[in-house]
DNA sequence: CCGGCCAAGTGGCTCAGCCACTAGGCCACC
DNA sequence: GGTGGCCTAGTGGCTGAGCCACTTGGCCGG
């Protein structure tokens, strides 16, 4: 799309203040804890309305960088009105690559802690998906969403929330690297072979071989789909 | 605290306007591209200001989660109103032993890389955090900003922005953990020979031995760390 | 069939104002 | 001297009415 085509972007008033209310802060080396202007005073300043200056109040107080107390002036939570960087990470575009290496950090993690802390319900849901994987390669399909499922049962396995919020933010990334990888002839089988290594070491209880498997898993994803990959930009 | 004194917190009337919104997408089954009612209407159905309305939906405006165009309607993006758990992730509040097993995850992974990649520049950035920390502990310090620095300075030779987001994610309670770890007696210069070891495998370009360093430093840091460590909820 | 026009509907924004709550000073009382 | 209550100015929370700008869809004249 032409640059001069594109639809044209008019700011929200609220957005402006939102600009405007940053700079102020870093301009006048306001730190955390420090108190904003009052609503009254900011909207004159700038030439708006209260209400405009509320909603921009309301956006940095959902993202955690204001605090406001009824009848005792807004606050400084942060050094900086500026977003964290996983807020807009989860916006931008990321890079296959780098997904990938995220991809065999976690999971192997994963697979270590599933090993020691999976229940034996856990365990069946492990199987469960196997078995599924199993039934589709046979079935002539190519095991991907046996496959989702026996990373989604590990994950839960491994009792860790956090890791599988980190797992969630490239869960989409993930699950194309999976359809593009299972396409190679031949993949699936040896894909369910991994697959099953991965589940004997978690069954016997092996952190360690749990991890390693997972590891070799991961990594052979990774070679097949770099081998297809066209980088775009 | 006692649950009886913990402060009372009012919802402000936009986040229940919030919650409202959320559970009529998921009733009425609306997905992405649907419009929502007007505002005029949602305020009088919801019995509240237009205002308050407005500010509900600047928010959910911000996290992309809706798209109002002037005069046009406000639409849905996607299929829900919810929030992706990374963005609810960073306000909440995050348990220790599963921010020791992520940053585990990530660390490790960042050594390696670090190995294959690290430039000579950012060797020595590494290399400088190390004399700084050996020089803190000299001085009787802990080495906790070395401590800082060296860690910092491998995530940088890492290349991958994506693991550097995520432990950023996770940076002010490894910062705790860092500095608890480093009051114990000893710990110090225990500390200094772990990051030594870590130093000299991604000097040498070593990847496995990196990620071994690692893991086994961490994992001390994760060691002590729960021995101190009192579970409030 | 087409193009322009119009009107209803809708979001963007403002203004004026009331209420609820907080903070800080003052004062009476102990 | 200190403690607790009270008052008041300042501040955020929220409302209602209203105007403007823009989109949409249909109507009408060509």
């Amino acid at each position: 799309m032409s640059e001069a085509l594109r639809p044209m972007v008019k700011s929200r008033l609220y957005e402006q203040v939102l600009e405007r209310l940053r700079a102020y802060v870093t301009e006048a080396g306001l730190e955390a804890g420090d108190r904003l202007p009052a609503e009254r005073d900011l909207a004159a300043s700038l030439g708006v309305s209260r209400a405009s200056v509320k909603q921009a109040i309301v956006v940095l107080e959902v993202q955690g960088l204001v605090e406001a107390r009824h009848g005792g002036g807004t606050y400084l939570v942060k050094d900086t009105l500026d977003v964290e960087p996983v807020e807009q990470l989860v916006e931008r575009r990321k890079r296959l690559p780098e997904v990938l290496e995220a991809r065999e950090a976690l999971e192997t993690k994963l697979a270590e802690l599933a090993a020691e802390r999976r229940t034996d319900a856990e365990l069946d849901d492990i199987r469960q998906a196997l078995d599924f994987m199993r039934d589709e390669i046979a079935g002539g399909e190519n095991g991907v969403e046996g496959d989702r499922r026996f990373h989604a049962a590990v994950t839960a396995a491994a009792h860790s929330s956090l890791l599988a919020d980190f797992m969630k933010t490239i869960a989409r990334q993930i699950t194309e690297s999976r359809t593009e990888s299972l396409r190679q002839p031949g993949r699936p089988s040896r894909s369910l072979a991994q697959h099953t290594a991965i589940y004997e070491a978690i069954a016997a209880g092996d952190p360690k071989k749990a991890a390693a498997a997972m590891r070799r898993h991961v990594r052979t994803v990774a070679k097949v789909r770099l081998l297809t990959w066209v980088p775009e930009d």
